[in-house]
DNA sequence: AAAAAACATGACAGCGCTACCATTGTCAAT
DNA sequence: ATTGACAATGGTAGCGCTGTCATGTTTTTT
């Protein structure tokens, strides 16, 4: 005689004994409460309070071929921008019955198709990813993905399912046509990593600066480096060296917007007289700074809580009106571009 | 005849049958290749590729009553010093076959309370948890959960299981001696969140100060509120309005720090002639600044990567050798303490 | 050469839950 | 009184995998 493999675990049947209903009843009582006779519902109720239960969610998950997990894949767990949508993400998801199954696909391409594989063999009620450059693969495997997608971060045409996000080019543009506006010339471009929305902001930073003129290559400073203030300061270095009649300078993103500041502060260069000094995404520090720097608000942290919404209406199988969220931008002009 | 509730997936016994063995010897031909012979080994492995199988992970953790999940549980995600630490978790697990499950506790003892549960109930294969003061439920569900468990960020006497961390208190300590070591006297403390790491670089504080007379109350300002650098600000504000002959200020973390500094110079105060400035944790900009500013170095990215090795180790039934790990700290001077 | 040990593999019975249908009882409509 | 609609509940059969044994085969030991 075989011993059966016990684990002491409270079970479902165990419920359904206490409160003399069948197992499925218990079920129903969890799932779908109005199914079930009040008389019934309640020595249910009492019975899991009484014993302790708790559902396995991995029997669950087997029955039913489905799960209450929602997958995210962003690329930086460190980056502010990352962070503070993500934020916005468990905020939104605080409180529901779903939960969070985070990836940090680390910028790349082949790490983000990797980690869907894993994601997609459990079954999610829905995924989060970032961005619109998915690899093809990764594309492929959303697109005939069994749950609701959103993509976060930005707008863009063809979406493989939801979006929320913003237009990076938009943004950037409004940026520099702001600098244009406070009346500098010879505006500089500084970017970091140059992933594919910092490649969008370089686009718009061109879209502006063409409507002015001629855009001078060497007025761009870019690297592959991941983004830090320090080397803000270094890439702010670069382009003086280069372009010593430089007036203003548009920073892929906040960081290196300080560290831009620093660098004039140690070279002596007045802000906002001899030089104009926008970020991007307005990092709350930015406010705080001497002199305060102007920048591009983007709702990073609505970002995440609309995307989760969105999400939850779709898996529960109300699908938004409109499934593209355009969550815009907003340019804060500070000392630092008041010439 | 009911008709059988197929999903269409690849299961073991196609793979089985593909390959000509039974189910079980698949099975382990996955998790324990050294216990199938290299014939079949090869024949499984083709018939998976060309099939393209992936395991059910709900059915797996059905059977086996195990999971590869590592939950783990931080106060925030936007807060840098957590970030740090996440990065390091995802990097010390990526290329293991374990997965992450990430819950924000949001600084409460009851969410992660609440969370410990959820997690609980999922069979974890082991659980990282931040701090040391836990609710005295949650450290019940702890000592008697059936996995190993890590505290990071801090360590202390008396651990569920094992520890990554350093002593707040001693670096608070270290970093206020280096302040009276550098010249400065009636030194303030300037503290947000007043979270329990908080509360022990206060105690810190208060160490060093003793060790050069009595603490004047009057220079230590804190506040419940989140940290920013605005808020340092604000802090630093508070601080010489009620002591104007403050000389140096021990920051709790980098954003007051900088807050601080950023205030000084609005008011013309010299930093470090008149002022000197600590922070605690030693961000990246803080080397960037003008005048660039002194901190406290913490290993976070480590504390991360550790901890995820230990769990691991710990998991895979070699426990390791000291269950408590002490990461320690640097002080470093920077131009804002060279008085 | 016989016995013992190690290896390779398979049959079977669940893990705890839910989908699918079947059954019973109740009530309004005919 | 008969019918049908509906609500409440239950029986059965898996979901895809692995733990536990059992069995047959090869290698090693004495």
């Amino acid at each position: 005689m075989r011993k059966p493999r016990k684990t002491g675990k409270v079970t479902l049947s165990d419920v359904a004994l206490a409160a003399n209903v069948s197992a499925i009843t218990v079920s129903r009582a969890l799932r779908q409460p109005s199914r079930v006779s009040p008389g019934a519902l309640a020595r249910i109720e009492k019975a899991v309070a009484d014993l302790g239960y708790t559902p396995d969610l991995a029997a669950r998950a087997l029955a039913s071929r489905r799960t209450d997990v929602i997958g995210a894949l962003i690329p930086s767990v460190t980056n502010n921008v990352f962070a503070d949508v993500l934020r916005g993400i468990y905020n939104g998801i605080a409180g529901t019955r779903y939960q969070l199954q985070l990836g940090n696909t680390r910028y790349s391409g082949l790490e983000e198709e990797r980690l869907l594989r894993t994601f997609l063999s459990q079954r999610p009620a829905g995924l989060i990813v970032s961005g619109v450059d998915q690899t093809p693969a990764a594309r492929q495997m959303l697109e005939v993905a069994e749950c609701p997608v959103v993509q976060i971060m930005e707008t863009g045409p063809d979406p493989v399912d939801m979006m929320v996000g913003f237009s990076h080019r938009d943004a950037a543009r409004a940026a520099v046509e702001h600098l244009v506006a406070a009346g500098y010339a010879r505006i500089g471009f500084l970017g970091a990593r140059m992933d594919p929305r910092t490649q969008r902001r370089l686009q718009g930073y061109r879209d502006a600066i063409e409507g002015t003129g001629a855009v001078d290559e060497g007025l761009i400073v870019t690297t592959l480096q991941a983004s830090s203030v320090t080397l803000g300061g270094h890439l702010f270095g670069e382009l003086v060296g280069r372009r010593p009649n430089v007036e203003a300078v548009f920073c892929n993103n906040d960081d290196i917007a300080l560290g831009t500041l620093f660098e004039a502060q140690r070279r002596n260069i007045a802000v906002p007289a001899q030089l104009g000094i926008c970020g991007f995404n307005d990092l709350e520090m930015m406010a705080a700074t001497v002199q305060p720097l102007s920048s591009v608000v983007t709702h990073r942290g609505r970002m995440g809580e609309d995307c989760v919404a969105m999400l939850i209406e779709a898996i529960e199988g109300r699908r938004p009106a409109r499934p593209v969220v355009d969550l815009g931008f907003q340019v804060v002009a500070r000392e630092s571009t008041q010439r």
